[in-house]
DNA sequence: GATGTTAATTGATCTGAATCAAACTGCTTT
DNA sequence: AAAGCAGTTTGATTCAGATCAATTAACATC
């Protein structure tokens, strides 16, 4: 579906000093490294592995081995209940980590799912602990990656607890646009890579009122949705809805 | 309020090898260590705080210097929103590691507050992270920890994106009532240390409705209810309100 | 013990979002 | 191009929980 759309491919390499090892610097493990430890760092990363559109990356369940660096794409992860329904937990773009949860059990917490046709880098998580004693910058960025997690985790905390259905998407929209803009796309016009319902099991609403909300909001002149295709018109007023200024990082 | 109930002091030390260096024993961290890493960590963690009932721990905003783990007493953690209202992410008890959140950005993201006279070992950040690279099993652990925090706030997300009020204080209770029991308290019979503004708070309810909630399940003689006193008569029904069993670790 | 204060319960009413239902759009397949 | 299907929008109705309000209970202070 987005396949003919052609989107620019992000490369920060261009922007920081160049590496000859398989671009490692577009991950976002490297930061503050020297190419030493980046040539270190390749060697544990190597492993590509290409998931496509409605591929999964891991199931829940499943040993845990690896962390999972996005190179491109887009995955959504969630939760299964009993009955069958799915609870998104979080969306994932490029340079994002996944697998973060798994590690406290060795065993996968959730499923992980490709919006797109997707490229991950593996991580052997063994692998990142014992190199990360010999690089201790290494050990405190993915702590300060871990972290950054959990803060993100209270954000959606917030804005599920506490807000009104305008109000969340409103706050989703932000974040998704704060996030292309971060990988150099545009901040004000985007495709949005997932339904209207697992949007809504993102914010903890129905689809229906996903798209009431949409709706309004372009009824208001702030945004212009077209289906997948969302344009932000207004981004101060789309930010006036927010309420909370401090949610979801 | 509580100091009239003399609860027993958990002390782990007793089931697992007796350690000199400050009951280290009791913490979180230690776990899987030998005598001389103890011994090691001990000098770093040396450092004990009180912290009186309505004290703060740690403010939004300031400088993160130090973890902090609770050997004895009872915490919340919350946001403070610009209109004033706090929304509560947490309640830690004994042994539990406070401030994760602050580690992506040196600066910690929420308030923590003693809901009860409490005592913690400060343990200054940059120390772990160096005596991490000598104790690879306590790196390790440290990632365990973190993750674990993540998988919970994942299980808080569910809760609040896809459970009714009923189900949301059912899981409550039982996740309260779990983590009594593994500190050696009655799993049947505690006292609250939050108020149901709290509780509402934390799942996203309002107090009313946390106050209505109790007394449907205490109609339905699943648990009894006295102001803070909680007696649960009927768990295997409890879990059955639950729904979703796999939440809130 | 009286008094002010905060917390909790319970009832009545209102409302935002869920649910039910129907129509429409855009893709994919043949 | 037609048919089929998944995804989306929109309307009508229902309902869980919020809000408003009053009462009671617990606690702290003098």
């Amino acid at each position: 579906m987005f396949r003919d759309i052609p989107l620019p491919h992000l490369d920060i390499s261009n922007i920081r000093s160049s590496c000859a090892s398989c671009s490692l610097r577009e991950l976002c493990l490297p930061v503050g490294l020297n190419d030493q430890e980046i040539h270190i760092l390749g060697d544990v990363v190597s492993h590509k592995r290409r998931i496509s559109r409605g591929g999964y990356l891991h199931r829940t369940g499943i040993k845990f081995q690896s962390l999972f660096a996005i190179r491109s794409g887009f995955f959504k992860t969630c939760v299964l209940e009993e009955d069958g329904r799915q609870q998104v937990t979080g969306f994932h773009m490029t340079g994002e980590l996944l697998g973060l949860d798994a590690i406290s059990s060795d065993i996968h917490t959730c499923d992980a799912i490709a919006l797109e046709d997707s490229e991950v880098c593996e991580i052997p998580f063994t692998k990142l602990e014992e190199i990360s004693l010999v690089i201790p910058s290494l050990m405190r960025h993915f702590h300060k990656i871990m972290s950054r997690e959990i803060v993100r985790d209270h954000g959606v905390m917030l804005l599920l607890g506490s807000m009104k259905a305008e109000e969340r998407l409103a706050t989703f929209l932000l974040n998704l646009s704060r996030r292309f803009c971060m990988r150099g796309y545009s901040e004000s016009e985007f495709n949005l890579r997932m339904t209207r319902e697992e949007i809504g099991s993102y914010l903890g609403l129905k689809l229906e009122t996903v798209s009431r909300a949409f709706s309004k909001l372009q009824d208001e002149n702030i945004i212009t949705v077209d289906n997948k295709r969302i344009q932000i018109n207004d981004i101060t007023r789309l930010r006036l809805k927010m309420g909370n200024s401090s949610c979801v990082t």
